[in-house]
DNA sequence: GCTTGACCTTCCCGTCACTGGAACCCCCAT
DNA sequence: ATGGGGGTTCCAGTGACGGGAAGGTCAAGC
């Protein structure tokens, strides 16, 4: 398979999987043209791999992942244990991102969004102080 | 002010404060000796960007919202229009980093995380489908 | 055989918002 | 004079690609 076929099925542009032989994550044969020759294998590892991007493991993480799902001996454990960490990641993420939604909705409430200069956003954001005073 | 008081009060590190006149969101003076002689309007306004940065905003988006504050004529609808666009942004990221956690939540809920090679957080990733199925 | 167009290759730069580090200058106290 | 703690510039790296240039290759049609 060439790598626009492989980019296809895989659902991965193909400059990322350019990308993901650069640094190693896989490592397809060559045609004697110069062709990528892409392997069932070198496509289910980047499906694999996509899903996991998409789970937003990080390229590292990825790699982790990519070793252990072909190490037929792993525990379950090590898989495990990196995406609890990765989970709490993200829901460390979520909490932030919730942290500004809250402040910037209130903001954005304050605000009447009219014709005229005087805005609660922008006296929130020039001074820390809880937006509406005076 | 030198920038090292500066950053203190700002909450910024000095790095950041010069980044941010290589932009051009701050034009300190100098003083003769080519140190960074910082007004008080220049620690507003860093304070300012801070506290847009920490809400989220880009750096375009924090040049974007430093011009309406300092234009007296502005219409507040202009800022809101802004805030309520990332704030937009940042409820579509929550979204997603949600949907993210879901799926991580059950394929982690899923695996026993053991010394064994069984693991369904694998499974989920080398198809698509829901994890479990054989 | 020749051209055309689609596909492939490598390589380099740009993204975003900084951060780290090197090499060097300046000021003040001892 | 020396030491230390400021300050300065500039360059490189981060993560995970994306855009685009310059050029090689393949299959089809004339």
């Amino acid at each position: 398979m060439n790598i626009a076929e492989v980019a296809k099925v895989a659902g991965l542009p193909a400059k990322t999987i350019r990308y993901y032989e650069d640094i190693g994550l896989i490592q397809p044969k060559r045609s004697d043209n110069g062709y990528r020759a892409f392997a069932e294998s070198d496509l289910h590892k980047l499906a694999f791999v996509g899903r996991a991007r998409s789970l937003g493991f990080s390229i590292v993480e990825c790699r982790a992942l990519l070793a252990l799902y072909e190490d037929r001996a792993r525990a379950s454990g090590d898989v495990k244990a990196l995406a609890v960490t990765h989970l709490a990641q993200i829901r460390g993420k979520i909490g932030e991102l919730r942290a500004m939604e809250a402040t910037l909705a209130d903001l954005v409430q304050a605000c009447n969004g009219d014709h005229r200069p005087d805005c609660p956003i922008l006296r929130g954001l020039s001074h820390s102080g809880s937006g509406d005073s005076q």
